[in-house]
DNA sequence: CGAATTAGTCACAATGTGCGACAAAAGTCA
DNA sequence: TGACTTTTGTCGCACATTGTGACTAATTCG
């Protein structure tokens, strides 16, 4: 004991295989699905896999996990971010030992359109069947979701540039999968001034036109709150 | 375009050199310090370097973590987080092109031990020089401090098992850079059921002794609350 | 035109938070 | 011993935030 080092040795790096996995979410309909492709062996149980590639030598993570997202999708997502790093045996498409997952969020326009030639949105609630070091970047992706939806604009992120607040209040009620009260939302959606309206309305079929608005944070008064002690879930995560 | 995989390539793995490095975090005096040691270079400026090693051929990444704390700490940090992973041509100690950083975070009783031979704890403001990309693993796991702070027990984690409710508060007032007031502070934790009392009482030089307690989540009523828009930060993370 | 539907706001009750005051239990020191 | 200091711990009130139902407004449908 009374080592420097881990186990009296010196440090050292090793080579390991890597792999960018990007799981791309989108509303569709009242719940959330993941955009997943027919893997290399066409027809065979279990063979969906989340859009991956390895890196290039210029790429930085951000770089690949961005340009797989705009390969899968024809455009590019409205968010990008880490959700967690693996290195084990559990099996992958590409055969990585390593992978880094990304999140990725775009509108739910997206769900509407075919993407690619073997491309295609699947509700989370149908559970895609994915090798399992993919399947465990599908789930921290959904967590990491859920821990960043009351910290960043992320819901702002499923919605086009402009929308109406009951499509923004349909977001919230599906990412957080509970009903919300209208004027309640609205209330405290404004008392953060979030939002500025346009000067448009938009006509759903029936019933009076709602006004659109579009994500715009305004200064406001960083007003020094309780510790919310409230929110803290038991396991201190991941 | 219509290409179903990044720039018409199929998607393949590459090779890469790891390394997994840690932020160890402990309370020092009022504010947080970090644990680095004395780099391959001794006496050479910038030379330190935060605790690091690659993987081995049966490690996970959570396993190396947990090794590399243990041994640059003596014993098992009190939390493990990983913070993100960058790959990049960024300076690291080892050469490694990519990185895993990692939270670790122990009770401030910690830094008050010497910590193996070459080891130091460094106060956050002193702002060790590091490697770039020992930095950004710093940076980081600041970072994922404050954002776990309301949502998981990390303060807790930095103290021992059995604490003073005023122990906590300057925790508190530490990781979030604030004073806190007392009343406000303990309604909200009772209320938040997350401790229980001990039947055990510490005097600390004058004054009413305190008592212990310790970290013991109840089983609490899921209230439905509101949509904490104002906890939404302009940019999205990361 | 009236019913149905969706948008948007209001008022009030219930709950939560900031904050000062104060009581309780110890040590310090004449 | 007894006043003074220091720290723990609680109470109560003013004020802010949130939950909820009721209400008005603007549009389509038949």
């Amino acid at each position: 004991m009374g080592e420097r080092r881990a186990s009296g040795t010196r440090p050292a790096v090793r080579t390991t295989t890597v792999a960018v996995d990007v799981a791309i979410l989108a509303p569709m309909g009242t719940e959330l699905a993941v955009l997943v492709q027919a893997g290399g062996r066409a027809g065979a149980a279990g063979s969906a896999e989340l859009p991956w590639d390895g890196i290039r030598p210029s790429d930085t993570l951000d770089d690949a996990a961005d340009r797989i997202a705009r390969a899968a999708l024809g455009f590019a997502p409205a968010w990008l971010g880490q959700c967690g790093t693996w290195s084990d045996t559990r099996r992958h498409p590409g055969g990585a030992r390593t992978s880094v997952g990304y999140l990725a969020v775009c509108p739910g326009s997206a769900t509407g359109a075919p993407v690619g030639e073997n491309g295609a949105w699947v509700p989370m609630s149908a559970q895609p069947s994915l090798m399992p070091r993919q399947r465990a970047v599908l789930d921290a992706a959904a967590m990491l979701v859920q821990s960043r939806i009351d910290q960043s604009p992320l819901a702002f992120r499923f919605l086009p540039a402009a929308f109406t607040l009951s499509e923004l209040q349909a977001i919230y009620e599906l990412l957080l999968d509970r009903k919300l009260h209208k004027a309640s939302f609205r209330r405290a959606l404004h008392a953060a001034r979030l939002v500025a309206p346009l000067d448009e309305w938009r006509s759903e079929g029936r019933g009076r036109p709602a006004q659109l608005f579009q994500y715009a944070p305004a200064r406001r008064r960083s007003v020094r709150r309780a510790v919310r002690f409230d929110l803290i879930a038991p396991t201190p995560g991941r």
